[in-house]
DNA sequence: GAATGTGAATTTCTTCACAGCG
DNA sequence: CGCTGTGAAGAAATTCACATTC
């Protein structure tokens, strides 16, 4: 299929085809009039424009079973991220192979850092050990960090930080769940406008911001 | 802090406060006007809404680095989510302990299944399982999957699924990245209307949805 | 003829601002 | 007097619909 027409392409995604024709033209005109998107064409300024087609190297700190299983995970290659090192605090831990790399001690992570050129880096410390790490990784350099330690980073301006907290996605699911259940029954006053039941688009699934922790 | 205004809560969460007040009341009308909302009472009824007052028996399926990782993860026990059994498929994983619970083969899949009322499945298998996994699940009365293996999954009407892309937050971590790099130099031509760079509201910072795989 | 690119119309979301209540 | 709850105003996002180009 060389070509394929923003219909198509909206159908596929479950979007208007009217918004997806937009948001292309933010990234310029690269359709044709009478025919739709090169494909390969398209895949490629798309990629370009979200950084696939830079190479990121990235550390990994903290090589415990979610260290270990980011570490062996396939799809960061095929995004453009090149792990560059493995980092734990463990020193048993040294030069054990994971995933076909060395783990390397915390000593050595400044010059891991700048030896690497590395940017972006992965912090999966248990909580207690995430601040002090990350204050390491700016230090060195590191202007973008993933948190998946359960903890708030606090970080200087201009570095940018994204908390994953794996029990939010189950968190949505239980409240459709609970939505479900109580479907049958109640019809009890003003429905409040929590929409689509269906994962689309955010990742987030119309799912209220505000919670407590 | 017995109470908090809607003000005090939305400087916190970096909301406007008119819009805070109007979500809250979408609940129900739990403030008092002149003073604000009782912390506690407002806990409970947003954890109310949200399902984290009921308890979610889960079942986590291939037992891995990432599945063990899922099984010691901490964070689930105080949002209401009680791990039931973890699965794998490998019969000499059969018995051995992991996050302090002993693994049990996927034989017993259904059983299990129906012996705790499970509604809730994680599918942390390799992508080649997941599918099959998926439907024993649903054959048995799963009716929310959290999905893991870097696969789509095809669910009956009624199921809801997420899928968890491990790569995807690095991918947004690296779009900022890119365009920290570029700031100083270009500023040919249209900016395409991509916001925000500091993580609020949802988790997708504000970036395009679309990508190619 | 077919499908893009985009102004204009429409819908949805957010903020303002204030009446009303404790 | 202070702060909620909410109609009305304003802003933003989405969709329509069509002139334009291949």
């Amino acid at each position: 299929m060389p070509t394929v027409s923003s219909e198509e392409l909206a159908a596929a995604a479950g979007v208007n085809s009217a918004k997806l024709r937009k948001d292309f033209s933010y990234l310029g005109s690269y359709g044709t009039r009478g025919v739709g998107y090169d494909v390969e064409y398209l895949v490629y300024q798309i990629s370009r424009e979200l950084g696939l087609t830079q190479d990121w190297p990235v550390v990994i700190v903290g090589i415990g079973n979610l260290g270990a299983a980011l570490a062996n995970y396939g799809g960061f290659a095929s995004r453009g991220f090149r792990v560059a090192a493995l980092i734990d605090a463990d020193p048993a831990m040294a030069g054990t192979p994971v995933a076909g790399m060395p783990v390397q001690h915390t000593d050595d992570l400044e010059k891991i850092i700048s030896d690497n050129g590395v940017s972006i880096g992965v912090i999966s410390t248990p909580a207690g050990a995430a601040q002090q790490v990350c204050e390491r990784l700016v230090a060195a350099g590191v202007t973008s960090i993933l948190n998946f330690a359960p903890t708030v980073l606090s970080v200087p301006d201009g570095v940018d930080v994204r908390k994953v907290d794996l029990s939010i996605e189950l968190q949505i699911l239980a409240f459709h769940e609970q939505r479900k259940a109580g479907e049958e029954a109640s019809d009890d006053g003003v429905v409040p406008p929590v929409a689509a039941k269906q994962q689309r688009k955010g990742p987030d699934g119309d799912v209220p911001a505000v919670m407590p922790a």
